[in-house]
DNA sequence: GGCGTTCTAGAATATTCGTAG
DNA sequence: GCTACGAATATTCTAGAACGC
């Protein structure tokens, strides 16, 4: 029934973050939520193609390319919560720790931009049978889900402790 | 009782993609869809001669002469879905995994037009015994078929993991 | 109460028929209609940059820039029927008279595309005024503008008499 | 009546904008 | 400041309906 279509956001997300050719986004350490790369992610993945250290040769501009349309980050941070995913202010800015090598500049120009930390229950690492879960959370399918859990967002683990 | 009509729409789409001849559609890697490149298409099969590298004088012109009498790709496209055939945005895009090779131009100018991957799970490489399976989905034939299985799209390895 | 709203499809529709700039679309001799041509259509305003006679250095890349974000032709006439307009099935074909000159190439190639002809009683050349009443005819704009008046298409003068 | 072609509409997601909290 | 969300339009894919052969 609940098939998950390769066209919608969530497979999308996931074949972003399991890229090793995307190193604007992946996962944090504990595979429960995602880092976001601001200025990395416009370049690679929205079009920004300015200020950013690949050119149009590289070989994951192929894979991604017009992956999204919008040219807006805030378009997709849009997207993060109408299926549910939730920002947690962790402590951690412009450092991607446990990240993918590679794409960082001699001068380390090319990274070091804002760091957005997105989690979301039904978008673990381990868990892609969890995926079935993610719904575009527009009104029209809140109803449907019913008055069931209105679990909002910030419980789980919103600071790392 | 149920052949296969040779002039429907089924016995055409199994001669396209099995033709050496044909360019512009073929199977993809799993040999579950189709691969249909707009731009060729057009050129190859709905007498889009404009824009094309290939003249008069093809032999491929020959065998698909008048295959279908219109000159709109969306036709094409309803047909499709008219027979339970479902799109996927598969990541590919301007790559042709296993394509027949030919008709790239020297600059690939040619090629390289958007590219359409469509599935049905009726449509297998190795089975054309499935092929009688593939009913014009009218509002009288779906009545016919009754309120039975009323899978939509998208099943066949929608997600590969 | 109702203004226009710039960034709507009505307001770019203005905006790209008065444009000196935009050869691929303009208004028919009635001045009632839309004249547009697909294969210019999608090399001016779709991005399909190849097999078109204008460079990226054209005046008109400018202006129209990411007015659509969509590169699929079917795209921009859905919304034309979401917004009232309808196709009427005229006798021209391939030639567009009454055009505005340039961009023809010396061999006449970039044009002659297939022609569509359009037209929607609010959309008049010298009533600026009406275009308030082009609404987007989702579902709910259906609702709200009540069970009034049912008139669909083809009334206004199908057949140029 | 079945099938192909065409035009329009439904339905769901995607994108944008504004704003409440 | 700034996160999350409502609402409206935009885009995509599929289906309905009418018509001709």
């Amino acid at each position: 029934p609940s098939l998950i279509n390769p066209n919608n956001f969530p497979a999308k997300l996931w074949l972003l973050v399991n890229s090793p050719c995307v190193h604007s986004i992946h996962r944090d350490a504990p595979g429960e939520g995602l880092l976001i790369d601001q200025r990395l992610f416009k370049c690679e993945l929205l079009g920004a193609g300015r200020g950013c250290a690949m050119g149009p040769n590289s070989d994951r501009a192929v894979e991604t390319a017009g992956l999204f349309k919008t040219k807006n980050f805030a378009s997709f941070i849009r997207q993060l919560n109408l299926y549910g995913f939730c920002k947690s202010v962790s402590g951690l800015e412009g450092s991607m720790e446990g990240a993918k090598p590679g794409l960082m500049g001699a001068d380390g120009s090319s990274s070091a931009g804002p760091l957005h930390h997105f989690h979301n229950p039904h978008f673990r690492r381990d868990r892609p049978d969890l995926l079935i879960h993610l719904k575009c959370l527009t009104r029209a399918n809140k109803v449907k889900l019913g008055a069931s859990l209105e679990v909002k967002c910030l419980p789980p683990n919103s600071f790392q402790l």
